[in-house]
DNA sequence: TATTTTTGTGAGCAGTCGTTCAACTACGGA
DNA sequence: TCCGTAGTTGAACGACTGCTCACAAAAATA
């Protein structure tokens, strides 16, 4: 049926995955991709059609290998819910990375909200994030380690925002002092967040 | 002395910053940016000597006018603070424009962060919005409206995070009712970090 | 008024961008 | 072995990039 795909397409994405994330969308040009990835151009364009295409197949495999591994070993396997969330958030900082390349979803977010079909991806990719947050909590509420009226959605929804602000810190090249209050700060304010309904609060 | 100047230097760098905050560094081309202010390229590099250098000018301008006029409205000036601190949130949500074009600093520290002369702006920025955030607790604590015992500069440094995250979920398309309750979790947090030292605070 | 000094104008430069494609190479089936 | 098919290669394309500069226009000075 003709000659072999001499290149590995996972590999190819990992290295176009890892471009990206340093450079964003538009810094990185298909000269530096052809460098990062071994490819040369009629390779790249049958396969993915357009700088776009590959993009968009990086940033579905960020979500799909990065994102979904990431959620799952900190924040859904942890027999400890609550230091889950802390090394889900500590573990954004100490990449070893120089400069650190941040989260693709943060940048993309930030950079090329434009593009339509982008959109779908980081909003997915946030998705995840957020129900991880959720799934944690939960369990930390079942365990007793939270109140019992802990408003889970909410919480979920103001640790991903956290989380975010502090990818966003991590780009700016903030000390590591700073950062590492954030997540001090994460992990306290996780219980301040009651479901507003009855309020019997008791302290 | 000379020709005069046919154009207003602050009208300028305004339109810059429309421009930057929306398309980025790498969106903007010289021919964007000649149709947005009506500057021709010469009279461009002759006061702004290359892009990078109107860019800089536009983050400066971006920090003495926007940065610190929203810090002081709902920061600095609110006789209630914590008010001050749910408006400052909430205005960066309801913003009227369609895309939002975010914060400059937030886009900046994630887009361009290779530039050096960047980063000292970007930092410069974000710590303007870390002292009012320090400045709007420490009034909220002589008040009586937080914990005696608030841990303030932890506080800030968490609600700067939760402010730049906040900025990501805007520029990233959520719908208003999660940001909402972004803002909503903001404020819940405050309180929940006190001084963890053991030490005699009475105020 | 003539001269000097500053600013405005925009065509055009060299280089890079994303993309295409014709020639070439390797494999399976006849 | 030869053909059909799929994959690889890299030169080249038009469009666009940031930027320059010779020239025109307007103000200050003589």
């Amino acid at each position: 049926m003709g000659r072999r795909q001499l290149w590995d397409q996972d590999e190819v994405l990992a290295s176009a995955m890892r471009l990206f994330r340093q450079r964003g969308y538009l810094g990185a040009s298909l000269r530096d991709i052809e460098e990062a990835t071994g490819l040369h151009p009629g390779s790249l364009y049958r396969t993915f059609q357009s700088k776009d295409g590959l993009f968009h197949a990086a940033l579905d495999a960020y979500n799909e290998r990065v994102v979904q591994d990431r959620v799952r070993v900190h924040l859904l396997e942890p027999a400890d819910p609550l230091a889950g969330i802390r090394s889900f958030f500590t573990s954004a900082i100490e990449t070893g990375a120089e400069p650190d390349p941040g989260c693709l979803l943060t940048n993309t977010a930030v950079e090329s909200f434009t593009l339509p079909a982008t959109a779908a991806g980081v909003h997915h990719g946030l998705a995840v994030i957020e129900g991880g947050f959720a799934d944690a909590l939960t369990r930390a509420r079942h365990r007793g380690d939270t109140p019992p009226d802990l408003d889970v959605a909410t919480t979920a929804a103001h640790l991903l925002a956290l989380y975010q602000g502090l990818l966003v810190l991590v780009r700016a090249g903030l000390p590591r002092t700073t950062l590492h209050s954030v997540t001090d700060g994460a992990m306290a304010s996780i219980g301040s967040l009651r479901t507003v309904r009855k309020q019997d609060d008791h302290e």
